[in-house]
DNA sequence: GCATCCCGCCAGATT
DNA sequence: AATCTGGCGGGATGC
């Protein structure tokens, strides 16, 4: 077919401005701290990959990666086919003393910088299942197959990679020797690429969790991460995915991920959800108080804050202040399924005040 | 030129 | 048979 390309209409031209692919936009992290942003919340419980996929406007692969290490730290767990329970952040600390007890009874406590011969877990060593997915906690007589293919999933690398960290006294593990040391006897250097792949992968997103951070071994330019803990989980959980504290390194979750162009084929097609936030926007959104997380970053209590300073409002301002609001953040909103939830809230807000004005 | 890691193919599992 | 899951590694992007 003949290409054209240099005929282009100025609508075009704008399109292709504005398609210049972002790698760290599109970065796992990003993603996960969109995750957080649209599913930390009281009211939810269940929910599903396509639903998850559609609003956070990137493919299903890509939320099975998200889902499997938030599972392997409790903060998610598999329900059933296409269906996951949101536990949350409150989880997590259960879930790491889980991984430290096991870890710890699998000879994670040694050194891991240097060291990478300690003994693999092989998951059928580990009576404890804790968030083994549904169906593969009872049939104590597993396939070695299944357990071969457990042995190699995001899931469980993810849980030995946070026991290294539980368990070793090293407070700083580089990639390299976290793969040396879960990859047992082999040596192969391709096995080694594809599991320090995956590692990046983890670690991308307990980055974005704020679990471990980036950082060097000391005195060298050598890349490796830190364990951050779980100290304040709880307020992290609250706070962490409200863009009060993002991380520095990068702007994690200052956008919706994904949803520009594809890195090389240009797939026109594509019918993701292009979105698109704005720093500034969520800086305004604030959680309702510290340690108190009610709404997300969709949460009224500005408006009430607003309400709180001005002295002697009634309802009518109240819904004023809501409609500034909506119509102020409204319009930075170009996911219509980020926009549907505005709408939703609006609406949901509207009817609670009206419903408080009445009485 | 190495570090990072997105992307989507496709095999195997599940319904 | 259709659909869901997710390991895997090519190769693009970042630094």
């Amino acid at each position: 077919m003949e290409k054209m390309s240099w005929i282009v209409s100025s609508q075009d031209a704008d399109a292709l401005a504005l398609q210049s692919y972002s790698r760290k936009e599109k970065s796992l992290g990003v993603l996960v701290s969109n995750f957080m942003r649209l599913y930390n919340r009281d009211d939810v419980d269940l929910f599903g990959i396509d639903e998850a996929a559609a609003k956070l406007g990137v493919e299903r692969r890509r939320i099975y990666d998200v889902v499997n290490i938030l599972e392997s730290i409790g903060v998610v767990s598999r329900k059933g086919k296409n269906l996951y329970s949101w536990n949350g952040f409150v989880h997590i600390p259960r879930s790491l003393h889980h991984l430290k007890e096991e870890g710890l009874r699998e000879g994670f406590g040694l050194s891991t910088i240097c060291s990478s011969s300690h003994k693999v877990l092989h998951d059928d060593e580990s009576e404890d299942s804790f968030n083994l997915p549904p169906g593969d906690q009872d049939n104590s007589s597993s396939l070695s197959k299944m357990d071969h293919k457990k042995e190699r999933s995001l899931w469980l690398l993810s849980q030995n990679f946070v026991k290294m960290f539980l368990c070793s006294h090293d407070d700083i593990i580089t990639l390299d020797s976290a793969a040396k040391a879960l990859l047992s006897d082999s040596q192969d250097s391709m096995h080694m690429r594809t599991k320090v792949r995956r590692l990046y992968d983890i670690a991308n997103v307990l980055s974005s969790m704020e679990l471990i951070e980036k950082t060097h071994i000391p005195g060298t330019r050598k890349p490796a991460y830190k364990w951050l803990g779980s100290k304040s989980l709880t307020e992290k959980g609250s706070s962490l995915f409200n863009s009060t504290n993002e991380s520095k390194k990068r702007v994690f979750g200052t956008e919706i991920t994904n949803l520009s162009t594809k890195r090389n084929k240009t797939d026109c097609s594509s019918n993701y959800i292009r979105t698109r936030y704005k720093k500034h926007d969520e800086e305004e959104m604030k959680p309702a108080a510290k340690g108190c997380y009610v709404f997300g970053p969709f949460s009224p209590t500005d408006a009430s804050k607003k309400n709180n300073n001005n002295v002697g409002t009634n309802n009518n301002g109240r819904l004023q202040d809501l409609e500034a609001l909506s119509s102020t953040h409204k319009p930075q909103y170009c996911n219509q399924d980020v926009t549907g939830l505005l709408g939703y809230y609006t609406e949901a807000w509207n009817k609670w005040f009206e419903e408080l004005d009445r009485k």
